[in-house]
DNA sequence: CCGCAAAGTGAACAGTCGTTCAGGCGGGGT
DNA sequence: ACCCCGCCTGAACGACTGTTCACTTTGCGG
């Protein structure tokens, strides 16, 4: 208890860090250095620095760079798979209207959380195989609810999708719509030309038309 | 040289492997590995080992590892430009021909060079900084083909695309719909429901829709 | 048959990585 | 007043990284 006068803050609160617990400070962190540069090259080091800690206090909070990395990517996208369900139930029996409102979801949320979308879609690979089931999962669900709206389309003959050689493969075409979706995280920029609203309505235009809509 | 009679081959030919040249070999292998696993985690002696060589020969042929993921990453990227350019060329006059026809160009490719198409289009981030630059140069020139079809044929009165309160974004467009394109070698697998060409025709049926294309 | 250049080997180097751990710190309960 | 416990520090560990290098092996032209 020498130099005790010496910066008096030296070391951080153990409560907060910014106005929140420490574990939202990693977290958010983690997000942003993960969506930069990559799982793989983020060190913890990094990633601590990042809030002001030091590499070990990491391990107050997850057991392992891995368990950070499972934690945020599923956390994110059961809210997604939350979010999309949510719109296409709140969005009458109207398939079109159904399709319209999911795209919107989607599309409004990878723009406003670019971040986090980012991660979700793109660091999957770099976790140990047991750990990818339940997001692969996730992904798959969300992926039916496109197929089940096209199907349904396609049966009260609102929808139109296109045909090769006679046969329609809606699941290719969902695949298709949800990488279009998706992938609008990795350029959209705010302050651009389009607002997220804008975008969203565009993309919902374009998947409309891509099902044959009927007017 | 006393124990020279174990194992004749041990080492192998110097100017051949598997048929072709040894940089041929390594190339191939390196595609692959960082196909399956990504750049960052594949190791040099991983790329070597996969074509039955040491980590040192690698040195002789490129001149760090960095160099050879520049070096497979642009000639992918130069020839995908190659291939566009020549497809729209050779389509007539009529947009919807030619943009049909980028569509079945672009897609053949990126499912038919699937290794190749992820690696080009998933691991440039890891290029250093002055590497990356002729790279982007090439996507844009793609993705100003794209615009340029969209303005002509919005010009010639064939196509409509979406408008969002009144206001056209071209860039936008091709943006969502290159997307598309791009990431069907993140799923397509051959064997499937629908071969190359059908997958082609599918996604140009789409994009036609999208812009409105008159029929 | 020799020698030479091209090509491959595997040990070695200097870093960096994720993770562990002994110790320091401060506030809340008794 | 005390001690305890959650939180944090920073050195340390062993494994692994890209790259270098002295040395060997190879096939070919003379």
């Amino acid at each position: 208890m020498s130099k005790r006068k010496i910066a008096v803050v030296e070391s951080a609160p153990p409560v907060e860090r910014d106005g929140r617990p420490p574990v939202e400070a990693i977290r958010a962190a983690a997000f942003q250095q993960f969506a930069e540069r990559g799982y793989p090259v983020v060190t913890v080091r990094d990633i601590m620095k990042a809030c002001g800690l030091t590499q070990g206090a990491l391990y107050n909070h997850f057991k392992s760079k891995d368990e950070l990395l499972h934690d945020i990517i599923t956390s994110t996208q059961a809210e997604l798979e939350r979010v999309t369900q949510q719109a296409v139930a709140g969005a009458g029996s109207d398939p079109r209207a159904k399709l319209a409102a999911f795209v919107r979801a989607y599309v409004v949320r990878h723009c406003r959380l670019r971040v986090e979308a980012l991660v979700a879609n793109r660091e999957i690979s770099w976790l140990d195989p047991d750990r990818i089931g339940d997001i692969r999962r996730s992904r798959r669900a969300i992926r039916e609810i496109v197929v089940g709206l096209l199907t349904e389309g396609l049966e009260k003959g609102v929808f139109d999708p296109p045909q090769v050689d006679g046969k329609r493969d809606l699941k290719a075409l969902a695949m298709a719509l949800l990488d279009q979706w998706t992938h609008v995280s990795m350029w959209y920029a705010p302050g651009g030309r389009l607002s997220e609203e804008q975008m969203a309505r565009l993309y919902a235009e374009m998947a409309l038309r891509a099902v044959g809509a009927k007017a």
